[in-house]
DNA sequence: TCTATATATCTGCTAAAGCGAATGTATTGT
DNA sequence: ACAATACATTCGCTTTAGCAGATATATAGA
């Protein structure tokens, strides 16, 4: 993420977390590495709509991928500049107060403990935990 | 504001938020209460597009509206929401380290020492502090 | 090499946002 | 009552966002 000394970045930013796809993704990658297919079968939308949505978090500078073999991995990648940083954490707190979100990281400890059950889910590589504070 | 129970409260604070006009509206009612006149002046866009910020900031439920004559006093309006005043605050904040801000609000502070070198500005009513922490 | 799997991107489409210009409305002054 | 001022809203237009469905790419395994 760019430094602020413009304020396009800031308005970057609010138009990429101006959407409650892109907030519910972002809440499932708060403290974990994720991959694609938890987030298809969590979330309950199309694969080429969350991929859609993942690249718009890539290119405004919020999250990196990583790959591992067929899976592609997603985290947050938290921004350098102080401000930046201090407007997506207040995000991300925000969720903590949302049912919508808890219940979708319900969710995801659920499909994280039995991937078995989850017929999308076979052979799927667990969420890693990361680090809040990179 | 209405609380953050459902995330689309989350999206329309964003949304709202989303904009380089918008934002540097906000930006010059921290800390005080502006007439429209002096966006229209400090910002040099036509009245129409200030209103219609204005308005939108207003739908949003992020500022409020007082009339005084043919004035309107335009000010922030604090969420009761602690997670949606950290996201609000933190943004203002943003704001200090941004050129373009404080450029702008260094011209408010000129136009309003000498309103009548703005002839825009002729006998319009000096923006009025406000307490932050309403 | 051939196939299956996981993910990404492209293609039309629809809806919404943002804009300038014109117009409407409320208030003040004469 | 009439004109002027300050602001809000409407209109027509262009751009952009988001979507589903189809297709392309990358990797793994046989």
């Amino acid at each position: 993420m760019a430094p602020f000394s413009k304020s396009v970045e800031l308005v970057r930013l609010f138009a990429a977390l101006a959407d409650p796809t892109r907030l519910r993704l972002l809440n499932l990658m708060d403290g974990r590495e994720v991959c694609v297919c938890y987030f298809v079968e969590i979330l309950k939308q199309g694969q080429p709509k969350i991929s859609r949505h993942l690249a718009y978090l890539r290119k405004a500078g919020i999250v990196s991928a990583r790959r591992e073999g067929k899976w592609m991995h997603y985290r947050i990648e938290r921004p350098d500049d102080a401000r930046a940083l201090a407007i997506l954490d207040a995000t991300l707190m925000s969720f903590k107060a949302n049912r919508e979100m808890q219940l979708d990281l319900a969710r995801l400890g659920k499909a994280c403990c039995e991937p078995r059950r989850f017929v999308t889910l076979q052979g799927a590589p667990v969420p890693i935990a990361v680090r809040r504070n990179a």
